[in-house]
DNA sequence: ATAAAAACCGAGTCATCTACTCGGTATTAT
DNA sequence: ATAATACCGAGTAGATGACTCGGTTTTTAT
């Protein structure tokens, strides 16, 4: 029941980028963030390969955000980055036993309302409540 | 992200210790469950020492709820059955960067949100969703 | 009193995942 | 031409989850 480093690690890398403006390497994003440089690197690429940043190469290249920051929220994200988005897999893999299982539903809800809570976060909003 | 096994058959568990009146032997609840007797016994030890349950050795004995079905609710079993129980370390374990994080206010709210969620789901709650 | 039914206990295993690391290649601004 | 950057595949160490196994203790029913 842990969200992985690499969703944080994701989530205050793009905050970073959000923060700037052009592009900025990911090492500095690293270095200001505390993180292993290799290990964002695979992150970063990750979230290029679906579109959530964009990347330049060679001197002054680096990463930019790709879309604005209230159209990025904390499930979109963590749909990237968890390997495993869903509390249970009962909800989207199906069971076998769903039928007779007195519980499913239960964690077919708490799966929608956390994922709604999730929708509610954006980048945007976590930049204004940083703005002091 | 994901809620455990353990926590699922815990779940599932209590939900039938709920339904029956005075002791029901574990292998009964793994066998109408379909869940291995040996670990489903791990988890009513488990939840036996945190008086959740209580036991009775012998024939015609087995476990019993120790409180309430409206008392027992999913935040307070997943505490006894997750082991990292919170969505990210930063919000009990203290991180050294938590000043100047600018995310772990998210993750704060975000993880009492859910924890609230938790608590409204009861064992009374689950056994009248299945009351046909 | 004995046999059977149950809970109790500690240890061990196997697979999967996370959180990295490493060594190298490709691209591009200066 | 050089240096800065992104890109890529493989590998690794440790933790955890989901069990399994072999046994011990307690208690009820006969």
């Amino acid at each position: 029941m842990k969200i992985s480093k690499r969703s944080q690690y994701g989530l205050r890398g793009l905050f970073r980028l959000a923060q700037a403006e052009g592009h900025t390497p990911m090492r500095e994003v690293a270095k200001k963030e505390g993180i292993s440089e290799d290990y964002l690197e695979k992150i970063f690429t990750r979230l290029e390969k679906k579109d959530f940043i964009t990347s330049k190469r060679g001197p002054s290249g680096g990463y930019a955000l790709a879309m604005k920051p209230e159209e990025i929220n904390l499930r979109l994200i963590l749909e990237v980055l968890e390997n495993n988005f869903s509390l249970v897999e009962c909800v989207d893999e199906g069971c076998s036993r769903l039928d007779d299982c007195p519980v499913a539903s239960v964690w077919k809800r708490l799966d929608d309302e956390v994922k709604e809570k999730l929708e509610l976060i954006t980048l945007k909003t976590i930049l204004e409540n940083n703005k002091d």
